[in-house]
DNA sequence: AAAACGGGGCG
DNA sequence: CGCCCAGTTTT
């Protein structure tokens, strides 16, 4: 039964899959780079395809090749990563590029891959399927939830990692890893979405027993989700001169080593009573409202610099301080702050 | 085993 | 406005 389920998804991958510019289509007779493999792969940890797309074109111009990407500054990596989240994948992105740069070239296995920065289980397998042709069993959430389906496993993925795993290897018995891999990511992505499957247009429509059950989007069931708390705090704009006091954030933690607007901490309880400007930003673990206020100096012993506000896009602020920004800049046109 | 870690797009 | 996404690292 898996046989037949397997054929079908590399048959409609090979009829139906997305042109997307890391991607080498089926029908090629060679194997993509695998720089491009890996810049993409990284950039799509938790990140969709539809941000990704023009991000990686500017990486790909400005850094071309490995060597390329190991020769720049981290603070370049960061800056052209602003906005993207999950700021370690860049500080990671780097020291790889240093890594097999020095090394003379990317490992051709999932074991040497797995060795590198930011390179976890999944990317690892990923990278020696689809760029080095490893019989690796991919497995992403997308992969998780294909199996799951398939198989109507009433468990929450979390606590089924091992069964997933047993389900998942027949998928990819006796064909190419990286076009399984890549197959189950487009039925995933287009087919087997997490809402609103369009089981209709499956290719394993037939061998899906969460399809049968005839609530497939209940598959795999979601654990409960816990809270987010409520944090708040001030960021300072500190201008002079037609210059803006910026610093750089400590390397480990929330947005490390990215360029920031100087503050307070961030406190749970009560925000600030009625600030006249403040942007609301909500990460994976807690909810922030950030006030902004304008101040004369910088705190004594602070650390930063005077950033050019004509030139304040190159410094690579994170979406929460470039939205602190866009807030203080429409309050300065049409309040009384500076009137 | 669980928590930390961003941001954008979508229904 | 809540949910989800081509996960990895740290605790």
């Amino acid at each position: 039964m898996p046989a037949r389920a397997r054929d079908a998804i590399l048959a409609h991958y090979h009829r139906t899959a997305r042109d997307l510019p890391w991607r080498v289509g089926p029908r090629a007779n060679h194997r993509p780079d695998p720089y491009r493999v890996w810049l993409s792969e990284v950039m799509l940890q938790q990140t969709t395809v539809a941000t990704v797309t023009p991000r990686f074109a500017a990486f790909l111009e400005r850094w071309p090749d490995v060597e390329a990407m190991a020769a720049a500054p981290l603070e370049d990596i960061l800056q052209q990563w602003a906005g993207l989240g999950y700021y370690a994948r860049a500080r990671n992105l780097h020291a790889c590029a240093r890594a097999v740069a020095e090394r003379g070239g990317f490992p051709e296995t999932e074991a040497g891959l797995r060795e590198l920065p930011g390179i976890g289980a999944y990317t690892a397998a990923a990278i020696a399927a689809i760029a080095f042709g490893e019989d690796s069993v991919v497995i992403d959430t997308n992969v998780e939830r294909v199996v799951a389906r398939l198989h109507a496993l009433d468990r929450p993925v979390k606590s089924a990692k091992g069964e997933i795993a047993r389900l998942a290897d027949p998928l990819f018995d006796s064909v190419d890893s990286g076009q399984m891999a890549q197959a189950l990511m487009d039925l995933g992505a287009t087919i087997c979405r997490p809402k609103n499957p369009k089981c209709s247009e499956c290719p394993a429509q037939a061998d899906c027993k969460a399809f049968a059950s005839g609530t497939p989007e209940a598959f795999p069931p979601k654990p409960p989700r816990k809270q987010r708390p409520e944090r708040h705090g001030t960021a300072w704009w500190i201008e002079r001169e037609g210059k803006l006091f910026l610093v750089r954030r400590p390397e480990k933690g929330l947005l490390g080593g990215m360029a920031a607007l100087p503050g307070t901490d961030w406190n749970d309880g009560t925000p600030d009573e009625n600030p006249a400007i403040s942007v609301r930003h909500v990460f994976t673990h807690f909810a922030l409202t950030l006030s902004i206020e304008e101040r004369d100096a910088p705190p004594d012993q602070t650390e930063g610099w005077w950033q050019p506000l004509d030139r304040l896009d190159e410094a690579g602020l994170p979406t929460l301080y470039a939205k602190a920004v866009k807030a203080f800049a429409k309050a300065e046109r049409s309040g009384p702050l500076t009137a």
